[in-house]
DNA sequence: CACGAGACCTGTTCGC
DNA sequence: TGCGAACAGGTCTCGT
């Protein structure tokens, strides 16, 4: 479900309040109930809960998709994955259908990990790098230049939609951000990485911002029933808006599929470099 | 190295 | 109406 823009929505509500509760920070976790063994990738189940039990969130935030919430000595990452969701609730709630893993708060309130399909992950680590130290740059991160994203391009061959998809050469896309992303930079899905000129590399890299941002501003896409949030789902380009006409040059969108992933673009805007 | 297929899961939608 | 197939915002592992 979420990809950079909702999980960043889903942080700083947590983080600041507002949206459906109030800010989790500064508030102490006083009990645990997990529903589904498998969400909990680490520790056992008995060591999650001695060791988050007690412990304060001093801050939240995210790196990619993961959810981080730092506490006294630990930290708490969630990766929400297709159909996770977090929602703050409380404690005497009636446990809907999909809850996962309950935290217990200060305050009569708790944090309910809902996650219809069980893809969703949650660990429990003292050093978060440990976990997150292989993912790819931030790509709203200052430090994340047109020309550093040019000089990651050029070191492989692999299609442009695989390899944005991939975390560890960039943190945050999914699957809608980067059929919109390529959309945007008019780029082939299929077109390979080295390929690009340097011009193109600065469209692509000004067009994943600017399509992230967009997404952020608009709190997410909410598509389906899961995830209530955002309305970005009402200004997709080409994601799932295959036949319909291209927004830039009226052609209609096409449908295809790369590693398995529905892939949405324009034939038009978006030529295959290969032709065909 | 790059890619495709299969797993992991449940729910919704679509075609017959 | 019913039923199976296809599809869904992600990622891991295995085989070629």
């Amino acid at each position: 479900m979420p990809e950079l823009p909702e999980v960043e929505t889903i942080a700083r509500a947590l983080r600041e309040g507002g949206r459906d509760g109030p800010a989790l920070v500064g508030r102490r976790i006083q009990g645990v109930s997990l529903l589904w063994r498998r969400t909990l990738a680490e520790p056992s189940p008995a060591e999650f809960e001695t060791r988050i039990c007690g412990q304060q969130i001093t801050d939240i935030g995210r790196r990619g998709k993961f959810l981080v919430f730092t506490l006294d000595a630990d930290s708490l990452l969630i990766h929400l994955r297709m159909s996770g969701d977090l929602l703050v609730e409380a404690q005497d709630a009636l446990i809907a259908a999909h809850h996962r893993l309950l935290l217990e708060l200060e305050g009569d309130l708790r944090l309910a990990f809902n996650d219809a399909r069980k893809f969703g992950r949650v660990w429990l680590v003292a050093d978060p790098q440990r976990i997150l130290g292989g993912l790819g740059p931030e790509p709203l991160d200052p430090a994340f230049s047109a020309e550093a994203l040019y000089q990651r391009l050029k070191n492989t061959r692999r299609q442009l939609k695989p390899l944005l998809l991939d975390q560890t050469f960039i943190a945050g896309l999914g699957n809608i951000y980067t059929d919109e992303a390529l959309h945007m930079a008019g780029l082939h899905p299929r077109q390979a990485a080295d390929s690009l000129s340097p011009g193109q590399a600065a469209r692509l890299w000004e067009s994943i911002r600017a399509v992230l941002l967009d997404g952020i501003q608009r709190q997410g896409a909410s598509i389906d029933w899961v995830y209530r949030g955002g309305d970005f789902q009402n200004y997709f380009r080409v994601y799932q808006r295959t036949g319909e006409p291209c927004p830039v040059c009226g052609t209609p969108v096409a449908r295809i599929v790369i590693g398995q992933r529905g892939t949405h673009f324009c034939p038009r805007c978006q030529p295959d470099p290969k032709g065909e």
